[in-house]
DNA sequence: ATGGCCAATATGATTGGA
């Protein structure tokens, strides 16, 4: 079921490990043929990222990598261009979390950037004001590239329920760097710019997720939460044709415990 | 008894995730 003529399927998946998992993503990429894919925790340096098995099935890659932790990737079937790595404003930050590029179609243009933002806990740690920081530094991006009015999809995994709604029990998550006031307000601030939660553009929907973490049995007993975003600027909300959540991913055998996430949006 | 997992690492214990 590819996206129609004229549209660009751009897909965010935090994938927990790309060399664990690459037949998973080889068979996802088959399956779904997003034209672009924002990768999160490939945790791997950009030497050891399987691009031969990627590249076979068509793809560009630009790859923000680092060893064992974190890691950023972007896949396209069309040109990557002007890629950056790394959000400005903290010189002492070593963590690949940023990677941003200009998909060049013929005649059109859209920028897609794949954000790993920190998880931040535990909040009495500097965990956490790196983690508000690193929002700061987005919006700072964000507000740049809003200027210059053109399609933008900020997509990744922003470690953010932005609504009670987004969480099986918001009890559960009140005290956790996810869902704190502090934390949903910085993030407020930055669908503020102008941007918009593609999801929401399509549905107000409660238990929509995109995350069941692996203990306790919450994909089972379906306690999951919404944290993989897809953030559209006017002119990419203006051309949606549709989100989905590949819910099935969660099923199926050693799974990232993130699902990927997808919208069409003409170009 | 209120838990239960998973990935990477010069690996068999530790760190980080959410």
């Amino acid at each position: 079921m590819p996206s129609l003529p004229n549209t660009l399927r751009v897909a965010t998946w935090n994938i927990n490990s790309v060399r664990l998992r690459i037949d998973l993503l080889t068979g996802w990429l088959k399956d779904i043929q997003p034209d672009v894919v924002c990768l999160q925790e490939i945790k791997c340096i950009d030497e050891a990222f399987p691009r031969e098995e990627i590249e076979a099935l068509g793809y560009n890659i630009a790859v923000h990598g680092q060893k064992s932790y974190n890691g950023v990737a972007l896949l396209s079937k069309y040109s990557l261009e002007d890629v950056k790595k790394g959000l400005d404003g903290d010189e002492n930050d070593d963590q690949a979390r940023y990677i941003e590029a200009v998909i060049s179609v013929a005649g059109a243009a859209m920028r897609v950037a794949s954000i790993y933002l920190p998880n931040g806990n535990p909040v009495d740690t500097p965990k956490y004001g790196y983690k508000l920081r690193f929002i700061d530094r987005l919006i700072t991006r964000a507000r740049e590239l809003l200027k210059l009015e053109e399609k933008l999809i900020l997509a990744g995994d922003y470690n953010v329920i932005p609504h009670a709604q987004d969480c099986y029990d918001a009890k559960a998550w009140a005290n956790d760097a996810l869902f704190l006031p502090t934390t949903r307000a910085k993030f407020q601030e930055l669908m503020g710019l102008g941007l918009n939660d593609a999801l929401r553009l399509t549905s107000d929907e409660a238990g929509l997720y995109t995350f069941w973490d692996y203990q306790a049995g919450a994909w089972p007993k379906n306690l999951g939460i919404r944290i993989d975003h897809l953030l559209l600027s006017p002119e990419a909300a203006d051309s949606l044709v549709q989100v989905q959540i590949d819910k099935h991913m969660r099923n199926q055998e050693k799974p990232s415990d993130h699902v990927p996430i997808w919208a069409d949006v003409r170009t």
